[in-house]
DNA sequence: TAATAATATATGTACTACATAATTACTTTA
DNA sequence: TAAAGTAATTATGTAGTACATATATTATTA
């Protein structure tokens, strides 16, 4: 008989655990019903009876739920639908040691689009105080050798980039890319070479210049990160 | 007493759960073991014994590991670590139904950051094939005023340019997003209005245009929704 | 009536038992 | 002796019981 086939003919076993069917159904249940945050949901033994499972499953699959910020409990309240908190869970697995090489460089790139795209979001809402607080950052910065401070340095100003957007999101988003972003530049070979644009000229670009000046120069300055990236 | 630095000096009773802990230990356990994917884990006896608690409190922090595919067990081998699927987790929360109001307008911003960003990586990678067939979608576009239609014709646009840029976390990462993104647009005020700048001619500067045409285009083709936007 | 105590209830933890799948060791047979 | 088949072992998956603990509700008392 034809093995090519038979993958097709024969439907893969499925190696889902009770926990991973509950946890699913409870989710449909929990949209169907269309609960809504801090509405109260059934208890775990009206679960256990309802699913026909034991109370172990049924609390395997809470536990996640759980962990996602989705549902609370409380003793004797029974559980509560919460508003998850999205990056919260984004950030448990985001660790570059286990993190694979590819999605490593897919998320650096994701980072560098970031950066190109805050320009608009950023002369939105720009303000005089902010600028001067960049400005402050800017020149702080040292200039001398060491890499450790070289590193806080951008961490320092770029943060104050997302910041700026206020856009709450974006910037714990850049927070969590951080480490990431800083595993990957040290990959990159040779030295660390910055970018024709500063980090004072960006600021200076944010008070007099354009929208388009700060894409420039915002490219500029990331230039030498663009070229270690190829094509397809 | 003052009441108002009772807090201070009062530490807050932590609400964690043995599973919660566990869960922290394992993560820190697995990062200080520095374990690598694939490797053989401890069998839950042995966490069991280590850590002090019950099996029911180990299986509750595996099971929520397994759930971002940080581990996977098979029977009598006992636990592999793996490489968590980053967004797969995060997909898990996105659901617009329970995600807070605010939220979902970062989330809508940050979409918007994203397209404004991507160019460079566009002109980085883009193919002659990759046009022509963004081309063919531009193309194929129905004008009528079938709403339906034209959320269709911008995820079928909007998708390709994220696939163009080779970066597939980036795609899935927008292929997330979708959701969240129909649901805010739907909200706001008044008539679907489109840019000055349609897919066809994106689609045209993307063949003889340069860099910053395209910047400038993508920034036409979206001002409706930047005009959406408020300052701080 | 207000403060206090008792009660009921739902989650959290521990423990036991057995099912199931898969690896390993052993035995049988050609 | 090698291959095939069988049994033992082992680790996870599921079920169920028991009790601890915190808290809302009710009952009691001053």
């Amino acid at each position: 008989m034809d093995v090519g086939n038979l993958s097709k003919d024969l439907e893969r076993i499925s190696t889902e655990t009770m926990a991973d069917i509950v946890e699913l159904r409870l989710r449909e249940f929990f949209k169907k019903k269309s609960f809504k945050p801090g509405d109260a949901l059934p208890k775990e033994m009206e679960l256990v009876a309802a699913l026909g499972v034991s109370r172990n499953v049924v609390r395997e699959a809470l536990s996640r739920l759980r962990m996602l910020g989705m549902i609370e409990t409380r003793k004797k309240r029974g559980m509560l639908l919460a508003r998850p908190d999205i990056l919260g869970t984004f950030e448990r697995v985001l660790d570059p040691l286990i993190i694979d090489e590819h999605i490593l460089q897919d998320l650096f790139e994701l980072r560098l689009v970031l950066e190109m795209g805050l320009a608009d979001l950023l002369f939105l809402r720009k303000t005089d105080k902010d600028i001067a607080e960049l400005e402050k950052i800017a020149l702080n910065e040292s200039h001398d050798g060491v890499k450790k401070f070289r590193v806080k340095n951008e961490i320092a100003f770029h943060g104050k980039l997302y910041e700026m957007t206020g856009n709450d999101t974006l910037k714990r988003f850049q927070v969590m890319l951080l480490p990431v972003f800083g595993y990957v530049t040290t990959m990159e070979k040779g030295e660390y070479t910055v970018g024709k644009t500063t980090h004072l000229d960006l600021v200076n670009i944010l008070k007099t210049g354009t929208k388009e000046d700060f894409k420039a120069g915002m490219y500029a300055h990331l230039l030498p990160h663009f070229e270690t990236l190829n094509k397809k």
